[in-house]
DNA sequence: GTGATATATTCGCTTTAGCGAATGTCTGGA
DNA sequence: TCCAGACATTCGCTAAAGCGAATATATCAC
């Protein structure tokens, strides 16, 4: 993971320990790693969002603005939809922390029926 | 940082989402994350770590149990003193999520101060 | 056993997080 | 302008986390 940071350009220093541990704490809910990782390099609505980790549209929207905060994703509004992406992290030690999570996220099985769910509402529509 | 999982062993699946949602809760605090900076590849007594952070023993003490409890530390008695250390992580992504972690916190500027503490106590002890 | 030192735990408290339900807001079309 | 659909926010609640202070436990020396 030094690959992704330090190698070529010099890392800029953590000033504030809190940023790193907000970022964390980001990462320290179920619902929120799915989000995460369902994202992946696509760019997904809301309403796919929700559908695909069979949760309410409040709470998918709720951590999705959590989410936004925390600077992890970005929103882009489309009409009436909202369109989620994951953030070009300038930061490469924050970028490493995330996708060492990512990669972490494409082990686990719930992944999987995420991924799942989310193609069938992408046929669906 | 795909190095140090996948590439030659096949990791195992993350079951349960929880597992690695409480890593990152272990993660989400900044006194945990300056004690999992300070011990690197040491291992150290807790009054070490007390001096190093300056905070109260209680602190350092509760701290510890949480990180013992999330199993990313472990402890050693000797005699009147306890030791703790880095666990030797089986689980490769949860290595390489710790791992990112580490990395990052070389990053931080509070760790200069802490590592600084340390040398300060370990030399006067 | 007593005392001293190192560490762990408990208690009371305040703050924060997450949830479901309900409501508010924004956009485009009729 | 009014409606419907997509999304965001608020509200009331419960549960959990973190802290300081105090207390408990454990080990060793005497």
């Amino acid at each position: 993971m030094s690959s992704s940071c330090c190698s070529s350009k010099p890392a800029p220093p953590i000033k504030n320990l809190d940023d790193l541990t907000s970022v964390y704490a980001a990462l320290a809910d179920p619902t929120r790693l799915r989000i995460l990782a369902l994202l992946g390099d696509e760019e997904i609505c809301v309403c796919h969002i929700h559908a695909s980790l069979d949760v309410p549209q409040p709470t998918a929207s709720r951590h999705l603005a959590y989410l936004r905060k925390s600077g992890l994703v970005e929103a882009r509004r489309d009409g009436i939809w909202m369109h989620y992406r994951l953030s070009r992290l300038d930061n490469p030690v924050v970028a490493s922390v995330l996708k060492a999570a990512l990669h972490a996220l494409t082990h686990t099985t719930i992944k999987e029926k995420d991924d799942r769910r989310l193609q069938e509402a992408l046929k669906a529509s």
